[in-house]
DNA sequence: CGGTATCCCCCGCGATACTG
DNA sequence: CAGTATCGCGGGGGATACCG
């Protein structure tokens, strides 16, 4: 028998784990599930994943009926979680919850990534709990590459746009802290009013607004299952 | 950035996926859970793997505190799941339990194993409902490969034995099918009853045993998350 | 923007044999 | 029984460029 990406089994373990056990998947998975649908989408939460890779991955799971692919009304296609698809969830949660419990990360240099911090914290807001207005924030990571040490996240109603480029808009909120403290804050390793009160966080403007922060920035859905203390 | 097995990412997901999602990893898990513990346990279970790499994924699966090795008293080495590895349950049983919702496996040829189904039927024998005794069912497949069409199993109190060859025993039961229909009843996919009326499986016996039976003979873990039918 | 195409490396892993 | 050793290949996947 040549080599097959198939176990061989019946079980249905096997059978589950020859589509979902393979490098990246669980990922792409996550980034579905999180409710990106276009491919630079994807891809902006893939970063160390090529392409080439990422195309390949989305045809496996459409010929496995896992998604579906549009053309969009806007141009280009959406992928979306079929039925099938979508019933992962659990899967994935699961291994989260796992993961945060069991895994010690030590957070060094080559996981941090305040790009990818940034893209997934702006999936996590609470748009409800805002003020009825835009309200924009600044964050300033000054230990971050030069190019990425300055963020803009432009919060209304229904709608939250981050950017890295200053668009010339005063902020209503200045949160000033490292890349491994928002890290940790946001993978619920540490709370915010730790972090405040170490002084390796900052937050400034009107003082509904700071108090707001924190509940208005949703943190990781697997923070819950965090053990705190690093 | 050479190749890595790694994802570079602090998202709890990805560190799992890291380890978990590795190739026939989460079948070794699976055995592990399902309480092998010796070397050749494993192997039985995991056929189409090569003992270089099983051997390869218990150290890793050690080196990252999932499993421990022992020195066994009565000679070899025992594999363990530690807290962490045994945490990965719920992983896994979402897994098998979404393959068997949504994977409509054909069951064809090449996923059909009588040895694996006699292995993991043997794990699943509910000794408490046994009468209290010795008893002996032989399992004839008469479509398997000429070695593999009969197999004894033999049961007592606190023991379930499995054995290719004849050991002399006079069986108390016979039961008479092919792999298929076995499979399928194993799976949860056909009913015994369902099977007895096709005349596809056939029990001989005392009329008490081929009642109990069914009832002795506990399905697939993932039997109840079948959608039956095939 | 939303992908393909291509190239090539490298190593995962399958096969087999062998040892304490 | 419980693994190790060795070898070789194939293709996974990383990098990059390019196209519609």
């Amino acid at each position: 028998m040549p080599r097959t990406k198939t176990y061989g089994q019946f079980c249905p373990v096997a059978r589950a784990a020859e589509l979902f056990a393979e490098r990246w998947t669980p990922l792409v998975l996550r980034e579905l599930l999180c409710g990106s649908t276009r491919f630079n989408e994807l891809r902006r939460g893939l970063p160390l994943m090529s392409p080439s890779l990422l195309s390949t991955r989305l045809k496996t799971l459409q010929r496995h009926e896992l998604i579906t692919r549009h053309e969009s009304d806007s141009g280009g296609a959406e992928y979306r979680l079929t039925e099938a698809g979508a019933a992962l969830r659990p899967v994935i949660a699961q291994l989260g919850i796992w993961g945060q419990r069991w895994l010690r990360s030590r957070l060094d240099e080559d996981e941090l990534d305040v790009g990818l911090l940034m893209w997934d914290l702006r999936r996590r807001i609470d748009l409800e709990a805002l003020p009825d207005r835009q309200v924009v924030a600044g964050f300033t990571y000054p230990d971050a590459p030069r190019a990425m040490t300055r963020w803009w996240v432009v919060m209304d109603h229904d709608h939250v746009d981050l950017c890295l480029k200053d668009y010339g808009f005063d902020t209503d909120l200045e949160v000033t802290t490292d890349v491994r403290t928002m890290t940790r804050v946001w993978l619920g390793r540490l709370t915010f009013s730790e972090a405040l009160r170490r002084r390796a966080l900052r937050i400034e403007g009107p003082q509904e607004l700071c108090r707001g922060f924190p509940g208005w920035l949703q943190l990781s859905t697997f923070a819950d299952a965090a053990v705190s203390g690093d």
